[in-house]
DNA sequence: ATATATGCGGAGGGTTACTCCGTTTAACAA
DNA sequence: TTGTTAAACGGAGTAACCCTCCGCATATAT
């Protein structure tokens, strides 16, 4: 039953372009916060028609979690850097950071978040997977360093950030979340003494 | 200027009642996961016509916000209850993990909160006020019992508590979240010292 | 050059949010 | 009680939107 599908073909150029085209105006909407554009107007603004749309992404939300997705993959790619440039505990407290400043920078995550309404259980899921990947690296390497204890989950970590990120209302969240961030390494820090 | 709007007439009985039945109608249907129901479907659970939803509630987000805010004046609510009932830090800490077990028990408040689009902003700035009333006094309280330390901002314990709820997919969630409560708190007393 | 799988476009069906206005009814005065 | 009136009701109608379907176009491979 492994039928493994062999494309006789390689994927049209144009298929590509066009999905790629999608995905970045699609973003562009969403970050400047016309969370609600009808698909159509996206469609259009990317110069295709509306059945093109459909067939690269068959709903709203996949095309939201696409665009988001992509912004996840580009901030884990960012963590096995920090860890090389940087002493572990430095790289865990720069990497979450950055993860800050993502939202700061009204990188899609949190709004488009916003507009998805009901299933989000298998998004999460996924792009949990991916960042903890990210995260749990960091974590193991300040651990393995003795610098801090593994006493705290790095989900826990990656919840709390996120959460502070969606309630990015108030003026001064920003400093609020980078200061969270801070609280809870230290504590790590104190109970591994 | 300043022209008081003596209302002539007590409002009538049948508004109030409507309004209260459609309220009712409305948070069953989101608590059972039911985000995307039509709004016709609500007026007709709550017997009355489609025209009556909307002059109470004159859009969608409205209704969800007005379920929201109803659901967060509860929790408010328990805070003075709990601070006359437990020492100040255990006080605190109850609160804390009542705000979990509320979403825990699906009580709106996440899943309805993900539907909302756009304009968030409002809804949280106003929320947040209410929310935040509730836990100033605890944590003052605490403070002031010399349990714990005055460096924590209390929004920050209900941005991060709020984030982890926001996240609740992955099955260990609730502990996370409780686990997060007492790391917080843990901090709080540690420097305390 | 030919064949064909892959991708494209956009009209159209079905659903939903919201408006408008003629009708009903609760509150108050006489 | 009865009459008056402002408040509230109901639901048909409108506009907008999501998504499907299928005949046409084009990139790839031979």
């Amino acid at each position: 039953m492994t039928d493994e599908k062999k494309p006789r073909r390689r994927p049209r150029s144009d298929g590509q372009r066009n999905r790629e085209n999608l995905l970045k105006v699609a973003k562009a909407a969403f970050t400047a916060g016309e969370i609600d554009i009808p698909l159509d107007e996206i469609a259009h603004r990317a110069g295709v028609g509306i059945g093109t749309l459909y067939r690269h992404f068959p709903n709203r939300d996949a095309l939201i979690e696409a665009v988001y997705r992509a912004e996840l993959d580009r901030l884990a790619d960012a963590a096995p850097v920090l860890a090389a440039q940087h002493p572990p505990v430095e790289a865990l407290r720069a990497w979450m950071r950055l993860f800050v400043d993502y939202i700061a920078a009204k990188l899609v995550i949190a709004p488009a978040l916003n507009g998805l309404a009901g299933g989000t259980g298998t998004l999460y899921a996924q792009s949990g997977t991916v960042l903890q990947g990210a995260i749990d690296g960091l974590v193991a390497a300040a651990v393995a360093s003795g610098d801090i204890s593994a006493d705290i989950e790095p989900v826990d970590l990656l919840r709390a950030l996120a959460g502070v990120s969606n309630y990015a209302a108030g003026p001064g969240w920003e400093t609020s979340a980078k200061r969270l961030v801070d609280i809870l390494i230290a504590r790590s820090q104190a109970s591994a003494s």
